[in-house]
DNA sequence: TACATAAGTTAACACTGTTAACCTGTACGC
DNA sequence: GCGTACAGGTTAACAGTGTTAACTTATGTA
């Protein structure tokens, strides 16, 4: 009967994890602070969750699956290969920057810092791969886009997306840099660097 | 007189931190498995660091001084700007891989999983931007790079690499994907988004 | 009524970074 | 030679961590 009416402690875990997550920081993340949150002792968590790395990877989870919703929207509404590149690669930094903490810990799988990424749930983090991989073929098909691999050529699309976002949120930028302008100039370099090679679509004048 | 006989506790310090980070990864690394490394009471190391994070920005520091030594020494052997970038970006990879952990704790810096990187030592790593802007304004010069920002573009280029090798170290590769071939592709696109956008230079044939 | 099971609890272990208080030898002024 | 300042170390303690084991308590079923 406690069903719909109230949220399960299941949930009330996950959603006063990410809320710790936001106000705290990772660095501050605690699972005793998740618990005293939500009145309920520590080691309740380990009733619904197998430790807290498994906590973690739920909220990775959720995170990654909202990102690429964002990004299949913005490429769906986009009108051509190249806009649509272009579409996904702003959302994908107005998403990280709107959502620091919380696009920080999809990629803090990397590193030893924490348990590998279990394989069950990678599978839906390739939904961001198969977006860009689609929207490139699509540029492959209307000679916009010179690319044999579409599956490769999303994968370090993303990487390239990804390095740009990690230098901006490390803050560590040259002060004598602009973010916008460096987002812009990084966001320009990386798709130029799909596009075919002759004078036909450089729009520039 | 225990100048140059024997290592100062710092340096022991240093020597040990390091050791323990390489063996155990950064997740397991504690002052007190330090500290008993070299038979130190674990308050010694607050003696000559702040704390745990300058202990750690210091072994930063050190990688970074390595790794920019590496990739100065591989610009100047190189002839010419774009075998230059390309040697650049391969040496950056090869470093990453072979010091993985000492390249993840230069990576530690953003979030809020540390403290801040300290300014002072800030400028030191800009030794690594300044060594790829001055390959981009040669290239720029020889007609072969497209760009008016060489230094803006320097931090374009570092922030794509360090995508490009998060990736591979995160092991979130799809496994479809080989690894070498994934890093030559992400080289090429990156160099190409820099190329000025005429047939001249495509040496394809 | 008896019992199994699910969902929670408390107590404890072995760690962690960090601080305060204490010791101990060496250098130096008198 | 004596007192003192101080650098360089120590031990003890605090407040916190993830995690496990053992205990409780309610609920549904045979």
């Amino acid at each position: 009967m406690s069903k719909t009416k109230e949220l399960s402690l299941k949930e009330q875990i996950i959603e006063a994890a990410r809320q710790v997550l936001l106000s705290e920081g990772y660095r501050n993340f605690s699972l005793r602070k998740i618990a005293r949150e939500i009145d309920v002792s520590a080691t309740s968590i380990y009733l619904h969750f197998e430790n807290k790395d498994d906590l973690i990877h739920t909220l990775m989870e959720q995170a990654i699956e909202r990102l690429n919703d964002q990004l299949q929207q913005v490429a769906a509404e986009a009108d051509g290969p190249i806009a649509k590149l272009e579409a996904v690669a702003y959302e994908y930094i107005r998403f990280a920057l709107k959502n620091q903490r919380e696009y920080q810990i999809i990629h803090l799988t990397s590193s030893d810092e924490m348990t590998r990424y279990p394989k069950e749930k990678f599978r839906k983090a390739r939904k961001g791969y198969e977006i860009i991989s689609s929207v490139l073929q699509e540029g492959v098909n209307a000679d916009l886009i010179a690319e044999d691999k579409p599956r490769m050529a999303a994968y370090t699309f993303w990487a390239q997306l990804h390095g740009v976002m990690s230098v901006v949120l490390s803050k560590r930028l040259d002060t004598r840099i602009d973010q916008q302008e460096f987002i812009d100039e990084a966001i320009e370099h990386i798709i130029d660097g799909y596009k075919v090679r002759t004078a036909l679509q450089t729009n520039n004048k």
